[in-house]
DNA sequence: AACAATCTAGAGTATATACTCTAACTCATA
DNA sequence: TATGAGTTAGAGTATATACTCTAGATTGTT
């Protein structure tokens, strides 16, 4: 009887939770646009009027939404190990970064639309995005300092980062509009072939000494087309 | 009288290309989502059913536009210049595909939302982009053969290729999402700072003989921020 | 002038969807 | 057991929007 697919957890759960994670399945299966609050009711079981009662509009659900998809990228990105970075760690943060992007994707897709209709998600999402780059820019200069990377300006060093951003952000887009994949298709392992991408771009910084490593590395998110 | 803001050309345009650009124009500047048919018709001062005469549905209409967009950026990449390529032209190239992405900025922020419900567009947004991969990497090759470019494996081209690619198509939203700026206030010339983006991305590969002339024509089109 | 093809007006419709309202139920505690 | 706060059901509403239908206007051709 148990309308959603979440298992064990949705026992434990209270109705506000619920909604949560029925919406972020539904939006991120068929796109936010194509899914109404009825929808989200009638999947869960419930009525649209206890729906309601826990959200005043939808877009206090993408909202809620967002401060999770939030936490999470900044707990990735942020964690110190407090040791000097190997290459694996970055993969691992390269890893973790898509695994977030994969459990949010719906996000990204019409995202200019919710920050026009919320602007505390406007501004969220402004912060949030200056914070990513500034915590990408940490991680590029600690690998400069494990020698890793060689050693670049702080003006490179940001632009590299963004370049960095912009094409882990675009990436699931790129999937689903111009790769022949199907829609449907993408796995999380197809979106992680963005790691290729990206390891590409850093690819002329990387110093002699771990270059091999990081293009064997690079060779297992090699993207099948 | 003339409801429409396309001047003198207007007088010689019957309806059918009226609704194109009056869509176009009211899809930039208020996104495709908040611009109904009805919208259209009334800012154009002429009746639904008139509209509905040229056009059979709404899709039809984003069709048409992709189609000149299509044209445009296909123009823009393939002109040969038949003779060797040179340091203004690659910025000349990027000038082109900027612009074409100005004048139809709106298509790229619901694309996914496009090509879901209309299977030409789906193909042939899927080939556009494949045509437009294989023109970027045609430029690089000849940029090479013109010692701007240190010589790449075919490979590592494409690679470079799509992450170019990527950076254009994502700096618009970009700008309307994560900078600081309105979304309103984004000019043509604020969109052309991803030209810098695309630039530093190449940095690493160009050769020292004419690596200052493009340093310093890049540093025109720096971030403001 | 007569006719047909093309074009246009504008009221109207079917449907979807975000959201409301009230009554009723649950359940812990006095 | 009574009370009351918190929760839920479900019918219902207001509005928006893509699209239709028919009658009439315009235009070009013979």
């Amino acid at each position: 009887m148990a309308p959603q697919e979440h298992g064990d957890k949705s026992k434990q759960m209270n109705t506000k939770e619920k909604i949560i994670l029925a919406s972020l399945d539904l939006f991120n299966e068929n796109g936010e646009r194509n899914v109404t609050t009825n929808h989200i009711a009638a999947h869960l079981g419930i009525s649209p009027g206890n729906l309601y009662y826990h959200f005043r509009n939808k877009t206090d659900i993408i909202y809620e939404i967002f401060l999770q998809y939030q936490m999470l990228v900044d707990h990735y990105l942020q964690a110190p190990t407090g040791r000097q970075l190997t290459v694996e760690d970055q993969f691992a943060y390269l890893e973790a970064v898509f695994d977030g992007l994969w459990s949010y994707r719906f996000f990204h897709r019409e995202l200019e639309h919710y920050l026009e209709s919320d602007p505390r998600l406007r501004d969220g999402y402004q912060s949030f995005t200056q914070r990513c780059l500034e915590s990408i820019c940490s991680i590029l200069e600690r690998l400069e300092k494990a020698s890793i990377l060689k050693p670049q300006s702080e003006d490179d060093r940001r632009t590299f980062a963004l370049n960095a951003w912009l094409i882990v952000t675009s990436w699931m887009s790129y999937l689903k509009t111009a790769a022949g994949s199907d829609a449907h298709l993408i796995r999380k392992e197809t979106l992680k072939q963005g790691i290729y991408q990206v390891v590409s771009l850093e690819l002329p910084f990387v110093n002699e000494s771990v270059l091999d490593k990081v293009q064997r590395l690079r060779q297992a998110y090699r993207p099948s087309i």
